[in-house]
DNA sequence: ACGATACCCTGATGGC
DNA sequence: TGCCATCAGGGTATCG
């Protein structure tokens, strides 16, 4: 469920807290949810019934190191030390990175990794359902998750949309959910932006026209800001560094409204499935099709 | 190269 | 009240 504006808001909501932090030391509670330079090639370090758990030691999450920066591309956060290490996080979909000062209260249930920060703060990775994960590099080019994605879906001059999708020969949706063309859409805002603009979501994204993409482009960009701006979209998990919910949801057109009727022109929303997940629009309003 | 499918996992929900 | 089936969705692997 974190999507873009989700971890975006998350990064600008934890930066504050951990520049210039020196991690006094990190544990590692679980260690199939995390991938260090000397595991296997792959995905996640867990596949399919076979724990294969983690070389990493926890002295490599960034144990002794500063925090210089966090940066994100797509979904998929970097925490940067001065050293030029990098430690990725993916929230997938119940993920939650939480910051606490000395002494308060933070959860213990599904708590995969501690650090422990000089001012006595302490950050926690927890991850209920862990589809998320985390992993370290020596630079943040070199995580794995991190060289695989496309360009992020926030700063994507929206002119360059139309030549992304003109290659792709299949449903608008399942395009924008592609993670490697474009970065950091889900099912939420693809749906949220496909209505915006009137284009069903199961036209083929090669016959776009590029005029269409532009505006695409533009109501996409325009979407993850004012998300962002929002503090993302909090359905049931999604949490700020603090614990903050966000307020998106409340602005959602389509998405979770199956059945409901469009705010822009009362037609009753259809849902289906598309490209394996729940997809909600307008039948006159994205009637293209 | 693409699409469809199975799988990972837990918590919420609805039916009986 | 409890039990079970179903659903949600971020990804990756695998097969066609």
């Amino acid at each position: 469920m974190p999507e873009l504006p989700e971890v975006e808001h998350l990064r600008r909501t934890l930066e504050p807290r951990l520049l210039g932090r020196r991690v006094v030391d990190a544990t590692l509670h679980r260690r199939d949810v995390a991938v260090g330079p000397k595991d296997p090639p792959g995905g996640f370090a867990r596949q399919r019934a076979v724990v294969r758990p983690s070389r990493l030691r926890a002295a490599q999450l960034l144990a002794d190191a500063t925090i210089e920066r966090v940066d994100r591309r797509g979904k998929l956060l970097a925490i940067i030390a001065s050293d030029g290490r990098a430690l990725g996080v993916h929230l997938g979909m119940s993920g939650q990175l939480f910051w606490a000062p000395a002494g308060a209260r933070l959860p213990t249930d599904h708590v995969h990794a501690t650090w422990r920060l000089d001012d006595r703060s302490r950050l926690l990775f927890r991850d209920p359902r862990r589809f998320g994960g985390l992993w370290l590099a020596e630079t943040r080019d070199e995580l794995p998750p991190w060289r695989g994605l496309g360009p992020d879906a926030l700063t994507l001059p929206p002119e360059h949309l139309a030549g992304l999708l003109a290659k792709a020969r299949r449903p608008i949706k399942a395009a924008l959910l592609d993670q490697g063309l474009l970065a950091g859409v889900g099912n939420i805002y693809a749906d949220e932006a496909l209505h915006r603009v009137g284009i069903h979501p199961a036209e083929l994204a090669c016959e776009i026209s590029a005029p269409r993409a532009l505006r695409l482009g533009e109501a996409l960009r325009e979407l993850l800001r004012l998300a962002v701006e929002a503090g993302g979209s909090t359905l049931r998990d999604y949490r700020a560094a603090e614990g903050q919910a966000g307020a998106f949801q409340l602005q959602h057109a389509v998405y979770g409204r199956a059945g409901q009727a469009c705010l822009t022109c009362g037609e009753v929303l259809e849902s289906g499935m598309l490209a394996q997940r729940t997809t909600v629009w307008c039948p006159r309003c994205q009637g293209g099709l």
